[in-house]
Order: C-alpha cells, then sequence, then structure tokens
DNA sequence: AAGTATAGTAAACATTCGTTCACTTTGTCA
DNA sequence: TGACAAAGTGAACGAATGTTTACTATACTT
C-alpha cells in the first residue's frame, strides 16, 4: 500500500530521481506497467506526485515532514488532517543561488542561541536592517555580529555581555545576512 | 556559461526534476539537441549532473551549498579549493520515514539554545541515551526535555534553572529523539 | 594569418517512455 | 453465494527520449 511510497521515496534517496514505470516494474515486483499506472495516478490523486504532460515528478508533499503542533498541554497533533507540511530545503533557503552556510566559531551570539559549531545560513546582501545578524568586515576583520543603528551611525554588538560593541574605526562592509541557524546533536 | 546551470537549477527549483534535453533547447535557446547533449556533458564531468544509463540526474553536488570556514581570525574561506558541499536535507534527516518536525512551545530548553517557536527534528524511537534531548510522555503529560539517568531510575531535566528536574509518578515514557535545531530569523 | 580547438546546427536513429485497451484474478461486502 | 469493485496481466501504440554522425561558424593561440 503505503510502502509502495516508501519504496518510490527510497529509490527517490538514493538517485535522486523518480524511477521510470519500468523500475517500478521491479520496485513493486509487477508484471505489468499498467499496474505501475493505476498506482501512480493515486499517488497523483492524493498528492504526493504530479505530472506535466506525461513528465513525473513529485511535489513538495513527497519530500516534506510533517510539522507537528505544540508540545505542552497535553498530547502533540499528529492526526493526518491537522498536518502541516514543511520541506527543510524550501523552507529555509529562498535564493540556493546567493545562500552559503558558515560554521560559526566563537560564542559572541549566545544570547541568539547561536553556538560554537552552529552553521548559520547567510544570504548575501549589502545592505540590512538594524538588528540583522550580519556577516560584515569591521576595519578589515571578518566577524558575525549584530547590526545596530546609532542615529546615522553603524556598529556591530554582541549577544553576549561579555563583550562590548564595535564601532568601526574606518569601515564597516556588510557581506551577507543570517536566514537562519541549524545544529545538529551528537 | 556557468548561468546554463543556474537555469537548470531554476527549471529544478520550479519543477522538482531536471527539464529533458528538449527543454533546455528552449531552456538555452539552442537549435539542437547536441548542443544540450555536449553541456550535459560537461556537467557530468564537472560533477553537478550524473547518469545512470541514459537517466540524468542532480548529485548532490548539484545542491548543495558551500559551507565556508570559520569567521574568527580574518577571512572566511570562500577559495573553491577548499569548499566543502553540504545539502541540508541530507545532512539534516538520516531517515526520512521516521523523522517529523516539531515546533517548540515554552522556555525550558533556553540552556541548550532551544527557543520558544523554534522547530526541531524528531526522530521517533523508543530508546534513548542519557544526556538525549527527548520528546516523552511523563504520567500521561506530553513534554519535551533531557533525559537523565539516576542509576538505573529515568527522570527528567530541563535546560532552565527555573524548572526543577522531573520524577515520573508512574510512567516514563519515549517517543523520539531530537537530533537537530533549527530557527529562522524573521 | 594560418591552424586548431570550441560551440552550435541539422538530421536520422534505436530505445524507452507513458498511455491505452481488453481481459483475468483477487478481495470485499451484503 | 453472488455481485461488484479493486488490483494486476499482457500486448500494442505513438510520441518523446538521449545518442550519434557529419558538417559549419566562431573564437583563441602562437
Amino acid at each position: 500500500m503505503n510502502d509502495r511510497l516508501t519504496k518510490i521515496k527510497t529509490f527517490y534517496k538514493k538517485h535522486r530521481r523518480l524511477p521510470s514505470y519500468s523500475e517500478m516494474l521491479k520496485l513493486f515486483n509487477f508484471s505489468s506497467k499498467n499496474a505501475v499506472f493505476k498506482i501512480i495516478q493515486k499517488f497523483i490523486e492524493s498528492g504526493f506526485l504530479k505530472k506535466e504532460g506525461s513528465k513525473l515528478a513529485p511535489t513538495s508533499k513527497f519530500f516534506s515532514l510533517p510539522l507537528v503542533g505544540l508540545v505542552k498541554a497535553g498530547f502533540p497533533i499528529l492526526a493526518e488532517e491537522n498536518r502541516e507540511y514543511l520541506t527543510l530545503d524550501e523552507y529555509l533557503i529562498d535564493d540556493p543561488q546567493s545562500a552559503f552556510l558558515l560554521k560559526v566559531s566563537g560564542d559572541s551570539l549566545i544570547g541568539l542561541g547561536i553556538f560554537d559549531g552552529d552553521i548559520v545560513i547567510i544570504e548575501r546582501k549589502k545592505q540590512a536592517t538594524a538588528g540583522d545578524i550580519v556577516l560584515a568586515q569591521i576595519d578589515r576583520e571578518w566577524t558575525l555580529k549584530i547590526l545596530k543603528k546609532d542615529g546615522i551611525r553603524a556598529y556591530l554588538e554582541s549577544a553576549n555581555p561579555k563583550y562590548p560593541p564595535f564601532y568601526p574605526r574606518q569601515e564597516l562592509q556588510i557581506f551577507g545576512v543570517v536566514k537562519a541557524v541549524i545544529r545538529k546533536f551528537n
């Protein structure tokens, strides 16, 4: 049943593409392509796959993980109806062309829950708003800090009382803005 | 040049599949499929795409974001040679079948940099090691806490001095283990 | 300026693709 | 038990796929 979809997902994970009908024949141990055809129709109806002309492609539901509700008071909502789905790549990254990852070193942003060893997703841009966490070059030194504005003057601040604010002697150049943090446990 | 690859990536992002040669014809404004054929060869050689038989598929390099070095002392390493590449989905999720996402509520894990509103990736499993952050049911109430062991007795602890440890009156059932946190900034 | 690799055109090809039709088996429910 | 829907078989089909070969135009090198 449903483990047909699992087989397709497994194939996809391994090959990074959907299997063709002939390949699904083997996957499902069928001997007629028509059987595959019908099954695919079901997956299309249930929203896991889609078709453009006769080209098969996965939908975001295909990849996505169920996002369950809040843990507080009572049971996390796992009911099928209430599920929201999320694809990590799509959720985290708007423009893959301008995005890159940076491994954080140091404890200057612990106040924001960004620790040493965490990975931040940075979007390249020269402009930022006060309050943004920016990757910047301050007096020729690279750093990851919070951008603040003091009237018109821009400066950098840590999220750790241990460090003082940094006022640029000469120049402060913004290179990118932190869009997200990710941290993996052990 | 390179923006051919960008076009393919854009197509992929929109359709969740690679374009066929005929579709690339239009993408690149070519009029011979052979031109496409040659270009695809290049992408295969440079490791962005791969072929199984005559089936084209993206590699992990195709999706991945450059992971640059540490920011501390000096310039983040952006040189092509030193790049490591990372695909978020692959990096964060081992087994998509048993994983789900949970939106965190409450401040009981702030000590670990897990804030209210963050999303955690949970892997379903009944067993966990002391020190793991677990989604558990303690005396019929669901919660996200750190699993500790006091001799043989298991109990739950917060990462916030505000809250006391929780010793189960009757039962403590583990439902899953937190593998990662992600937090998006506005 | 001559020579040569690179990039693109054009047409023809076997192969594989997804689809369709007619039929058979299996399972379910009244 | 009988009826009917669901699941699978088998074969045939046109259309689209990726590949190949031969040729042309453009750009680069020394």
